[in-house]
Parts: structure tokens; C-alpha cells; sequence
DNA sequence: ATTATCTATAGATCTATAGATAATGC
DNA sequence: ATTATCTATAGATCTATAGATAATGC
């Protein structure tokens, strides 16, 4: 599909720690990924689709190792080179797609400043997975509620945080919010996947706006925040 | 464990449907439950309690079916006179526990008539499961977000309504607010389960309270009304 | 006499490795 | 020469059933 020499990886495990052997590079310098670094990058990304794949259909990895190599394209016993079994896969596959969520939510509120505004976006972006990416939006919900160190996690602590610090929230735990933050998303996102009949198109909006309020946001502030649009071009904001 | 004469069993399945076999009641009649019928159904609970074991220990129930019946000190083959695999009993389990759960709310709300007072006190008892109930906390976080027909979804659904036509609540969606409410519950059950170090000894009556103001609720009110006092000794009851 | 439980096992997977092949490095 | 990939397979499960045993019904 892609074409093989360039950088289809977006920043995956470094090639050396792959490849626990003899090298004659001295301690440091990742030096440039050769060729035969990149097959291999392409393999394990054949690998990580596939089971992203079906974690997405099946909400589970219990396919068969041959299933998934076979998916994947890939040789049977290649497995072993990259996953010492299914557990690390599953845990490589959801790793990936946490990150690619938490590159996605950078990207859409790189423009703007205030902390409750980007936590909005960032809101609305999440919700709206279930029809932009539906792919990651099966795996969110599947997976649930481990993994609080990636994708959407860190950046709603820090932006509740830096909303707590500048007065916007008024919450007793940073945390507590954290927690029925996930929580309420991936309840949202799975009745939009499961139960699109049962919400309205502007689910998105009125969930960030109910949860602006719950963080104590006077309600109208609540909802200009909520519904703040995308690119504004004023430079005090 | 429990006398087994008595009402062991909390109205499961009546016990004609399991024995599908030539029976020559009158069509309806289910009669008295025999002897016969009771011991039926102490091996099923047996093996239920087994299954509700695995899944709150281990999140999900991939061992083997020799393991579950061993667990349940019963012989491998009657495994198949209850459920035809392993997903029937991971399904039988999950409901066996969000029924406990609907009937411990049921209990601990029945002396309050306020809506949204009902609503608060089932968030409150939800949260203190990871502490009162640390099975059926576990059971419910990794079993996540499906199962919308039973526990606590139909009675917040009820709650949500009810507070909405007596003006309480002012959400455009039911629904939605149905949605968010189980998701962040689920995320705080999972944060005080994982993390209990990160939350206060109030994240219970503090969440509701959140929740009251997201669904729309003043702040005075929402504070109230999440931290009603239980038992009123009021005659009306 | 009937039915649920138990024990034993055949057949169907499924995993992990060994050894052969192909691609890359130098 | 080195390393990743592929094919083939041994050994370890694990499921579902058949048949024997024990408990209950009448």
C-alpha cells in the first residue's frame, strides 16, 4: 500500500531495542533505520492493523494466532518475532490507537488558548469518533477504562488542571473529574455506536456543555465554551 | 452452604424451561419446585458463583471450563446441563449481578420519593460498591458498557424522567444524560477501585452533586439533593 | 423409572519452536 | 554473514459427548 522507504512509522519502538544482538554501535546513535529495519517495522504494523481489526469487530483478541497472521498477511511463525504472544499484541494494538487518538485531539486544538475551550474540543472530537473513526472508537469503548496514561487521559488532567488554576472549574478533585470524564465519553461513544437512533446531532455540544456545568461553570459561560467554534481568528483569545 | 430447602433461589428461570422434556402439566402450573429441582439449581448457582469469581478476579472468563467447574466443586460434564458454552454462563453471570445490583438500589431508595433524590442516593450506593461490594464493582467495570437492560440503566432512565417531567432536570436527551450517567459512574467505580488513593472519602456525595449540576439542577439545589440524608423516619414513606 | 451428576476420552484446536528459505548488509 | 520471514509439526490444551453412577419421583 504505502510505499516502503519512507517514514510510514509514525515514532514506533526504536529499532535497536528490537533487535537484542550484536551491535557495534557505540552505546547512544539510533543512527538511520536500514532497510531491513523498515520490512520489519512493515510487518509489525501489518501485525498492529490487524488486530486493531478485530478488537474493533470482535471488542476481543480471542482469534486464533494463525487468524491474525493470516489477516495481517504475514507468515505464522513471524509472530514470535515481534509478540512474545496475543497479551502483548493487544497491549501494542491499543497502545497505538490511544496515541493516534491523542495525535488527533493535538491537531484539532492546537489553535486554541483557554483551557475549558480545548477540554471542549477535545470533547466534541472524542464523541464525534463514532462516525469520524469508527475504528478507534469500538476500540475506546472495548477497552475501557485501563490505560489512563494515554491518548485522551493526560490531556483532560491537564486541562483540568490548568481550567481549575485559572478559576474557569471549580472541582474539589482534579481526578474525580478525570475519572467521570473517561467515563461519561465512552458511555456517550458507545451509545452513538450502538444506539445512534437514541441522540441527537448535537450529542457532542450538549455533552460538553452538561459537563462544563458539572465542573461548575455558570451555565452561560458553560455554553459558549461548549459551542465554541473551531478556528477563531482573534488574537487575544 | 445455605439450607437448601428453602428460597435459595431469587425467581430465576422457572425450572419447566430448563427441563425441556416431556412434562404432563397442564401448560402453565409451575407447580412446586421438587427436590430434584432444587438441587438443579444449586449446581447452576454453583456455577455462576464460580463464573462471578473469575470475571471480578480476572475481568473476563477465559479459562477453561474444567477450571470453572472445579471452582464450583461440581463435574465437568453437568457444566452442559446449564448452559450450552461458555458464553451463556459469562452472560447468565453478568445478569445474576446486575440484578443484585438493581435490587440493592431498590432497597436503598424506597424510602424516597423525590426523583431526583432517588437519583443521587443510587449514584451514591453505585460508588460505595467498590467498597460495600467489591465483586459486583469489578463485575460491573470490566463488563463496561453493554447490558442497558438491566441494574441500574432502566432505574436511572426512570429517575432521569421523572426529574425532567417535574422539572428538576433540564436535559434535552434522556438518553444522553443515561448514556454519560453510567459511563462516568463505571469510570469512577474503576478510579476507586484502581486508585482509591487518588480520590476523598466524599467522591460519592461530591459526584452526584457534579452530575446533579450537569443535568441542569441549581447549585444549590444539586448540593442539597446530592447529599439528602438517608432513612427519613417521615410516616409517608 | 426418570433425571441430574460424574468420569473418561476422542477429536479438534492452538501455541510455541525447530529448521528451511529468502532478503539484506557489508 | 546476518537476520527476518516462512513452513511444518510436536505437544499441550480444551471442548463436547458418550456412558456409568447416584439421587429423586411416584
Amino acid at each position: 500500500m504505502t510505499k516502503p522507504g519512507n517514514a510510514g512509522e509514525p515514532a514506533q519502538s526504536t529499532p535497536a531495542e528490537l533487535s537484542g544482538s550484536t551491535e557495534p554501535s557505540g552505546s547512544t546513535a539510533p543512527s538511520e533505520p536500514t532497510r531491513r529495519d523498515r520490512r520489519k517495522a512493515r510487518t509489525r504494523r501489518a501485525l498492529i492493523t490487524a488486530a486493531r481489526g478485530f478488537l474493533a469487530r470482535q471488542g476481543h483478541l480471542d482469534v486464533s494466532i494463525q487468524d491474525i497472521t493470516e489477516a495481517a498477511d504475514v507468515g505464522f511463525g513471524s509472530f514470535y518475532n515481534h509478540f512474545s504472544g496475543k497479551d502483548e499484541l493487544v497491549r501494542a494494538a491499543i497502545e497505538d490507537t490511544l496515541e493516534e487518538h491523542g495525535r488527533m485531539l493535538d491537531a484539532q486544538t492546537a489553535h486554541l488558548e483557554d483551557p475549558a475551550a480545548v477540554f471542549a474540543a477535545s470533547l466534541r472530537a472524542t464523541v464525534r469518533l463514532a462516525e469520524s473513526h469508527p475504528e478507534i472508537a469500538r476500540i475506546l469503548v472495548s477497552t475501557g477504562l485501563r490505560y489512563l496514561d494515554r491518548g485522551l487521559a493526560p490531556r483532560a488532567l491537564r486541562d483540568i488542571t490548568r481550567a481549575i488554576e485559572s478559576g474557569q472549574f471549580e472541582v474539589a478533585n482534579p481526578h474525580l473529574a478525570l475519572a467521570t470524564t473517561g467515563g461519561s465519553l465512552l458511555g456517550l461513544v458507545h451509545m452513538r455506536l450502538e444506539h445512534p437512533e437514541l441522540l441527537d446531532d448535537d450529542a457532542p455540544e450538549e455533552f460538553a456543555e452538561q459537563l462544563l456545568r458539572a465542573f461548575g461553570m455558570p451555565r452561560r459561560s458553560a455554553r459558549s465554551r461548549a459551542r465554541a467554534a473551531p478556528p477563531e481568528r482573534s488574537p487575544g483569545e
